[in-house]
DNA sequence: ACAGTTCTTCCGCTCAGTGGAAGGGGCCTA
DNA sequence: TAGGCCCCTTCCACTGAGCGGAAGAACTGT
C-alpha cells in the first residue's frame, strides 16, 4: 500500500492550523523539519502545505531560509477586532508621556491575559511581556484587574485550579488571593509587587465599556521604585477612564480586543 | 452524482486562503453568505471550514454573529519579521513628541507601501491610513522614499503602468515623477503636497540597513501648515539615522518590516 | 400566514491529498 | 576523495476526506 498508515481523521484545515500554530513566541522562525516535528505531520505533507502558503505569503523565509510568519498574515492580524486598540493608543501614549514608564494594555483570553498594545521608551528595558504574549492572570497587574470583576463562577473556577508560582511573591493562596481580587475590585485597581518578575512591580486598572470589563491598561516600573506606584494610580485611572469615554460614545458594535 | 460539478484544481489550502482573502480593511466582518460569495466557494464548503477555523479561533464571532479575523490571528502576525517594527517604535513615539504630527512607518510590499506602525494623538484627525493598510506609493510620501532607492529597473516598471491619481495634485507623469524620485534621492526625503489626500501634505525619509533600504519614516500634517514641513525634516531626518544605528548593530537576521 | 433570506445538516461519489521512499545537494570530518 | 549526516525536494499509487447540491431549520419582515 503506498499511502501506507496515514493519520485519518485529521483534515486538512487542522493540518494547516497545526504548521501555522507551531509558531510561537519561542520559535519564531523554523526549518522544514523543525517545522514537521513541532506540528507533528510528515515532513512531505509539511513541505506540500508550507509551499502553498508561502505562495500566499502566509509564510515567508528568513534570509538563511527557515520558514517565518509572513506579511500577509500580520496584514490579516490587523483586522481582528482592534477598534479597542486604536481607541486606546493615544491614551497609552499620553500615559506614557506623563510617567515615562512602560505602558500595556491587555485582554483576558482563556484563563490568560493576552497583551494587545504597549508602549514603551527606547532605552533597555527587562521586557516582560511583548505584544502578542501572554501571561497567567493571578501574577499580573493587568491580570488581577480583569479576574477581578470577571463573575463568581469564573474566579473560583481560576482559583479551583493549580496555579503557577513565578516568583516567590506571587500570591496562590486561594483565599488571599480572593480576598486581594475583593480589594481589587473595590479600590477600582490593581497592585503588584515582583509577583510576576523579580525586580519588577505594576499598577493596572479595568477598561469598563458599557459597565463590562473589556481590558485593562497597566504601567510598569523597576521595583527599586516600588513608592512611586501609588503616584502613577491616578494618571492610570484617568487614562481609563478617557479610554472607557471613548468607547461607549461611539455607535456600539464589536469591541472586543 | 452527488457531487455534483466540483471545483477541481483547488487544494484545501487555498480555500481556506481564500476565506481568509475575503476580509480586508473594508470589509473587516461578514455574514457566512458574504463570505461564501467573495470567496467564491459554495456555502456549504464555506460553512464547513468557517467551522473549523473558528475552533481554532482563526476567526471568531461579532455580537451579531457576523464573522471576523479572530484573536489568533492576530497574535500569529504579531510574530511576523518584526524586529523592525519594535526597534524604531520608541523613535515614532519620540518624533511624535517633538512635532506632534502623525508618524508612520512603512514597508514596500509588491508595489504598494504597507503601513506596518503609526503614532498619532488622539484629536480628531482624517485617518489617511491605517496600520496594515496599502496606498500606491507615488502619491505618499513614504512611497516616493521608498520607490527612490529601488533599482532602475524596478523604478522603470514601476512608471510604466497606469498610475492613480487620487487628486490632481498626483504626479503621474513618468518624465517628472522620475525627476521627483531623483531628487528625493539626491536630499535624503521625499515631501508631498496633497498628492494623495487633499488637506495633507507630509515628509518622509527612509531607513537603512547595511546600504539596503527596509523602510520608511513618515510624517503627515494639515496642508495648511504646508510651510512648517521643512521645519519637521531635520527631526525626522535624526530618527530615521537613530533607527538605522538601531538596526545596523545587533546581530543581523531577518530584518523585515 | 407567507415569502424571502440566512444558516445548518445530510450523504454517497470521487479525486485531491497523502506519506513512505528515493533522489539531490550541502557541509562537515577523516 | 570518500563517507556520513542532515535537510530539502520530488515521485507515485492508493483511498478516505472533502465535496457541494439539496433539503430542512431558523429567523425576519410584511
Amino acid at each position: 500500500m503506498a499511502g501506507g498508515s496515514r493519520q485519518p481523521g485529521r483534515s486538512v484545515t487542522s493540518k494547516v492550523l497545526s504548521i501555522l500554530g507551531a509558531f510561537d513566541a519561542a520559535h519564531p522562525q523554523l526549518s522544514l523539519t523543525d517545522l514537521a516535528r513541532r506540528s507533528g505531520l510528515p515532513l512531505s505533507t509539511t513541505h506540500r502545505l508550507v509551499g502553498e502558503l508561502e505562495r500566499w505569503q502566509a509564510l515567508s523565509r528568513a534570509p538563511d531560509g527557515r520558514l517565518r510568519v509572513g506579511l500577509r498574515l500580520w496584514e490579516l492580524g490587523q483586522l481582528a477586532p482592534g477598534r479597542m486598540r486604536e481607541l486606546a493608543h493615544p491614551w497609552l501614549q499620553e500615559l506614557f508621556g506623563t510617567t515615562g514608564e512602560n505602558v500595556h494594555l491587555a485582554v483576558r483570553d482563556g484563563l490568560e491575559v493576552l497583551y494587545v498594545d504597549k508602549v514603551h521608551g527606547r532605552h533597555a528595558v527587562p521586557i516582560v511581556s511583548r505584544t502578542g504574549s501572554r501571561l497567567p492572570m493571578h501574577p499580573t497587574g493587568v491580570g488581577k484587574a480583569l479576574l477581578a470583576h470577571e463573575p463568581d463562577w469564573f474566579v473560583k473556577s481560576y482559583l479551583a485550579r493549580k496555579l503557577e508560582r513565578p516568583t516567590a511573591h506571587t500570591i496562590t493562596e486561594p483565599g488571599r488571593l480572593a480576598r486581594e481580587l475583593a480589594a481589587v475590585r473595590a479600590q477600582g485597581y490593581a497592585l503588584t509587587y515582583e509577583e510576576m518578575t523579580l525586580g519588577s512591580c505594576s499598577a493596572a486598572a479595568p477598561i469598563l465599556v458599557d459597565g463590562r470589563v473589556v481590558a485593562a491598561l497597566g504601567v510598569v516600573l523597576s521595583s527599586r521604585r516600588a513608592r512611586e506606584l501609588t503616584r502613577l494610580v491616578e494618571p492610570l485611572l484617568s487614562a481609563t477612564a478617557g479610554i472607557s469615554r471613548a468607547c461607549a460614545s461611539p455607535p456600539a458594535s464589536g469591541y472586543g480586543p
